[in-house]
This record gives structure tokens, sequence and C-alpha cells, in this order.
DNA sequence: AACTATAGGGAACGATCATTCTCAAAGCAA
DNA sequence: TTGCTTTGAGAATGATCGTTCCCTATAGTT
């Protein structure tokens, strides 16, 4: 195993515990068991754990948005679009392991006494509405509309991950289905 | 100060203490001496720091309860009773105090920790849908439209909180008034 | 006034945490 | 083989946690 596979192994093995159980109650030596490195490496690979949060926080990031715009790029028009946000959360809810979004349960965890942790949930959120926000405005549709589908999806990632049921998200698909439709035009050659 | 007096008082700084920093990050030394009561006496009315999570919890539910309820009561019609559950958290998500839905903090601080304070949470989110529920049907709604309603209202928690404004209270405002209009018949008498 | 029961105040306990240190074993150069 | 550097494995450190215990001082009763 090269530096570089370790270093993402431990990522990846620090995201399942933390989401799993939360991330103050995973401790160092637990995760050193996990990913049976030395703590002397693991210290060497990384600075300290808030570095391995951070890491794993980033990760998380990246692949929410690949995945939710490889979702995107897959669907016809600029409705379907929009909608296809919510197909994504029904595949991610379905998960065993789905336990809410990360971001949400770390800032809850240790937003108040982190602000990085605050501020990369901020970002995190920030770029979520970005890509609803252009989608909306290759739609043509009201600029109040993407802040409006947002809501509807991170109320469709708490609720799915309290009740622990999967339905959350086509409830948010059927209530932007009439958003949308109330506020874009129709597409053209649709009409 | 009676005793009952006191276990109140422990309630409410325990609330703020816990509601700003996060439960983990307060401890009883503290707690104590925010209350100024010596630890045995703390111990004396709740038997460990679980009990006073619990009694926070059960009271934040009833405060929000009744909040949201006194809202409701207050508005005229079915339609505006909806929309008055987005007038309180706009009142809500404004406090300096706010800091996201306690309930959802909590839930993922310690939920996969805690068997009980994740029941709790559930037991609360429901009891939310319930009211949206009963509201919808007096309007005559679709009943689809009530979980529609409350996505909108829980994403309006965390993106308030998150984001530290209180602007989507009013995006989910303004999103329920097109869910409901298409989701109910005309208020008898406003045709 | 003397004895008893109670309550205050905080030290002590045992556990756990992130991080650092020790030290022996192993690899490697000569 | 000998000496040197790097590594593995986990014990030590110092801090903090929830909870319990001890001791003193006070209040109440006769």
């Amino acid at each position: 195993m090269t530096p570089g596979e370790e270093h993402a192994h431990v990522i990846e093995v620090a995201d399942r515990l933390f989401y799993e159980r939360g991330i103050q109650a995973v401790g160092m030596a637990e995760l050193r068991r996990e990913v049976d490195l030395p703590l002397k490496k693991l210290y060497a690979l990384f600075p300290s754990k808030q570095a391995i949060v951070f890491a794993v926080l980033d990760r998380r990031h990246r692949i929410w948005t690949a995945g939710i715009q490889e979702r995107i790029d897959a669907a016809a028009d600029p409705r379907q679009k929009l909608l296809a946000v919510y197909d994504y959360l029904s595949d991610w809810f379905a998960e065993d392991s789905f336990r809410g979004c990360a971001f949400i349960n770390a800032f809850g965890e240790l937003g108040s006494q982190s602000p990085d942790i605050a501020e990369r949930t901020r970002t995190h959120k920030e770029s979520f509405q970005r890509v609803l926000a252009e989608l909306v405005a290759e739609a043509g549709g009201n600029p109040a509309l993407a802040p409006q589908l947002a809501l509807l999806a991170e109320g469709a990632q708490t609720t799915a991950a309290i009740s622990g049921s999967a339905e959350p998200a086509r409830q948010a698909r059927q209530a932007a289905e009439i958003l949308i439709d109330a506020q874009i035009q129709a597409a053209p050659g649709l009409a």
C-alpha cells in the first residue's frame, strides 16, 4: 500500500465510522484498529483528528457533487434535470447506511464549537444552491424557485434520516413538480 | 426557591447551554456553575445528565407545539392556518439565539448512540406532521400536501441554521402558498 | 446546650479522550 | 556481522468527563 492509498483508506474508513456513529463517538484508537495502522503512522498521515474530519467532509462533498451532477447530465431537459435531484436523493435514502446528510450531522454536533466545520457546511450547501440556481436559470424559471427546491431537498434529507424512510424523496419530487410547473414556462417543444 | 422551581430552572439553563453549544460540549460542572447549585443537589433533582437532556427535549417539544398552535389558532381560515406555520418559523429564525431545531441537532449528535433521543426526535416530528395533516384535512386538501409542507418547514429550519438567515422561512412560505393553491379547492366564500 | 440529621462545597474516582513517547524489532548499508 | 535508521505496537501523559463520596457546617429538636 502506497502512502497515497493509505491516506485514502483512512479517509474512507473514518467516513464510515463518523457517519455511522458520530464524530465525537469515534476515538482515534478505534479508527487505528479499523484501518489497521499504528497510531504513529496515523499521525504521520494526518496531523490531527480534526484534519481527518476535514478530509472526510471534503471527500463527501466531492462524491455528492459528482453523483448529483451525473444524474443531472443524464436527464433530457431542464425540468427533468431539476427532478433528477430528487431521484438521486431517493436512491441515497434507500441505502442501508443512510443516516442523513453528513454535513448537517457534523454541523449539529460540532458546528457551534468549530467554525471550520460550520464554514464547510455552509460552503457545501451554497454549492448545492448554485447548482439548482443554474438549472432554474437554464430553464428560464423564476429565480425564487431554486431556493424553494433546495428547501424540499434539505427537508427530505433530515426527514428521511429521522423517519428511516425513503418516502420523503418521492414527496419532495412531487412537490417540486408542482413548484416547477407553476414557475417555469413550458419547455420549448413540449407545449 | 422550591424544589419545583429549581427543577424548572435547571431545565431552562440546561436548554440554553445545550442549544448554544451542543449536549456533549456542556459538562455537569459547567451546568452546576450556571444554575448555582451544588453538584449533589443537581443529582438529587435529576438522576443523570441523560435525564436532564430528556427533560430539556420534552420541554422544547411542549413550547414548540404550544407556540405553533397559538399561531394556528389566531389565523382565520385553513389556508391561513397552514401559512401561519411559516410565520412562526420566521419569527423563530430571527431570534439571536436561533441555532436550528434542537431535535435535529440532538439527533445528529447522539441519535446513533441513544435510541431514546432518536425516538423522541421521531415522536416530535411525527407530531408536527399530524398537526399539518389535520389542517390539510380541515381545508379539504390532498392528503399528500401535508408531508410536502412539512418538508419545506424542515428544510427551512436546517437551511436557516446553516446560513444564519431568516430568509428560508419566507421562501418556504412562498413555496407553501403555491403547493396549497395547487392542491386545495378554493376556500368557500372566497371564490 | 447537646445531639442528630441534613445539606453545601468540592475533592476523588474511574473511565476515556487526543496526542506524544518509549523502546524493542526489523531493515539496510558497509 | 556490526552499527544506524526507521518502523511497529502500544504505554504514558495530561486533560476532561459523569458520577460518587467525604467532610464540614448548619439547622432543628429536646
